[in-house]
DNA sequence: TTGAAAGCGCTAACAC
DNA sequence: GTGTTAGCGCTTTCAA
């Protein structure tokens, strides 16, 4: 690991601030610790001289001794470059970060990939990520976005570091912790939403099938089908992502299978967005002709147009279950080993 | 700083893997930073007992010990919880972290601010980027949307961080270094277009008057009237900020004030979205009746209906310059001061 | 080429 | 209450 070489101007030291207080090392540091074993007297000289020389505790020592960082990773998963382009990531990166300030640790956001083109089979930013976590830069990390059978979480845990997942792995045997939003009941909420509207032939424009939210919408979808007698029906599915051009893409499919189509339920926001546009490209109305569901409740199904019907995901008690769950890991408290959080249906319009 | 009890298992250190493989630590240390004088032979042992115990090395003894952590932090310094509604801060994001991951360096993203509930004055907040940084556990800073007079690059650089602002500070006599794009010219752009389009009442939906982006673009906006030689018109321009709610509010101020207005420069593409509300409210056609033109060429402003013809800004070019700044910085490198990055205009409608 | 030894700055027993 | 004394795991002279 190849260094720069400038050092940082030496900062004061706890050893400066105890000869400048006229007190021993042990005793700046229990100031500095909080301790309540520290006289009056002692305890204002030792502030004063810190405010005077400006001393900083240096983390790397104390992590050294205590064999703590007082820092949480917050690690997003996402190999292509869209991480933030998902409304749903921008959301729990800020509920999770607000959770986090209540307390008295740092959060540090790790992105797991950057470049595909640099490293197309993510290897390199897996040994990275996986390499700053077990190298002890954090007490433990609430994991994001797990794509198929990413082996990090399993890694993790064998080196002993605590995990927590946002999103249930697909994986269920994974002896970690996760919380979820209730995406199957969610997308089963959506669909019977349009199908008690009077629609006859509601399709759903899959995510991406090796994503555990994407196969418990799919499944949501199906169940409220099932539940309105209605029989399976495969050519009401197209397989997309989470992505405007996903849906779009989707959408072109399932209107090229199902002329009758009438309604949708989409993957996500970004998803519903796509199919309105494929839907204006070939002129059906929305929602008169076809209607159209998102998932997530983002800025972007307030603002479409027309505003979209959408499921809303409790994403700041999840931000803040998951930052719950790791601190009592870190604090040896149980704590419930799955979470599932309840999502509702926000009702745009009346279809 | 209380800290939890628990402490990990302990992992492999140095001093195993050495007598695992039947050297000193020294030589471990040497094959594990890739020091060139070590025998093949010793390489092959050590290389292989660390793959054999999963050596990972710590990184705060090592920190400690280099006085370096490997480590640059990229901080957003938005007080209000709206960090990634904008389209702006997730591009930059991505492009930050894309450039990091050329580097041997590891990107940490610290979010200043989460509730402002918390913490009105956002003291707490500040002391904690503060601290983290000033801490050692960052060789160097990123520093993004800085808001009127922050004092963190003033007090990290005093304490000797290297840091570099994503953006032109307000106070240009900061001693340190920044990039940023165009904001002025780009404005100056979409205001020209306007106006060469038969454009007679065009106005402008302001930011927030304590960034300097959002002054630079009013700038941009009074020197392309001042070009076309119109006179200064201030009842043209309304202050909003970089929302959609902002946006709608400036419009709903400016159609009030001008009922001949025939077109807008935003502050930005979620402002401009917001104007379209706000036109749609009181019936006013988007091109037609009234242009719109944003800034950011993002995601919203190519979905908008209509599409919006926007100032793009090289977002990755400008995450590149400044992790290349930071590193040459960091390397004791001589590198430019100050770099502006050139925008330009997507012409999405023909008005 | 290798090893011994001296820290890096801090915390945490343990005595006083 | 306060100071003394060991380390925490690693890098880095300095000798050999």
């Amino acid at each position: 690991m190849s260094q720069p070489p400038t050092p940082r101007p030496t900062a004061p030291t706890l050893q400066e601030v105890a000869r400048a207080a006229g007190v021993s090392r042990s005793t700046v540091s229990r100031v500095v610790t909080g301790s309540p074993r520290v006289s009056a007297e002692a305890r204002r000289a030792v502030e004063e001289a810190v405010a005077r020389l400006g001393y900083v505790p240096n983390r790397a020592a104390r992590s050294l001794a205590t064999r703590r960082t007082g820092t949480i990773a917050l690690v997003v998963r996402e190999p292509e470059s869209r991480v933030f382009d998902e409304p749903f990531f921008a959301g729990i990166v800020r509920a999770v970060s607000s959770a986090v300030a209540r307390t008295e640790l740092q959060l540090v956001l790790l992105l797991a990939a950057a470049d595909p083109q640099l490293d197309p089979d993510g290897s390199r930013e897996r040994d990275r990520i996986e390499r700053y976590l077990t190298g002890g830069h954090a007490d433990g990390a609430l994991l994001l976005s797990l794509h198929g059978d990413d082996p990090l979480p399993q890694r993790l845990h064998a080196h002993g570091v605590p995990v927590v997942l946002g999103g249930r792995p697909i994986d269920d045997q994974l002896p970690v912790s996760w919380v979820d939003v209730d995406n199957l009941g969610g997308a089963e909420l959506a669909t019977t939403h349009l199908l008690a509207g009077g629609r006859r032939h509601v399709g759903a424009l899959a995510g991406p099938p090796d994503m555990v939210a994407a196969r418990d919408r799919l499944t949501g979808f199906r169940r409220a089908r099932a539940a309105a007698g209605l029989p399976e029906a495969p050519t009401l599915e197209a397989v997309g992502d989470f992505t405007r051009e996903g849906g779009a893409r989707a959408m072109r499919t399932l209107l090229a299978r199902e002329p009758d189509l009438d309604g949708v339920v989409a993957a996500s926001d970004l998803a519903a967005v796509g199919a309105l546009q494929a839907l204006a490209a070939v002129g059906r109305r929305v929602p008169e002709d076809v209607a159209v569901v998102g998932f997530d409740d983002s800025l972007v199904a307030a603002s479409a147009q027309p505003p979209l019907t959408t499921v809303r995901q409790p994403i700041d008690q999840m931000g803040g279950r998951l930052v719950e769950l790791l601190c009592a890991r870190l604090a040896g408290e149980s704590a419930p080993r799955h979470v599932v959080l309840p999502t509702e249906l926000v009702v745009r319009h009346s279809t």
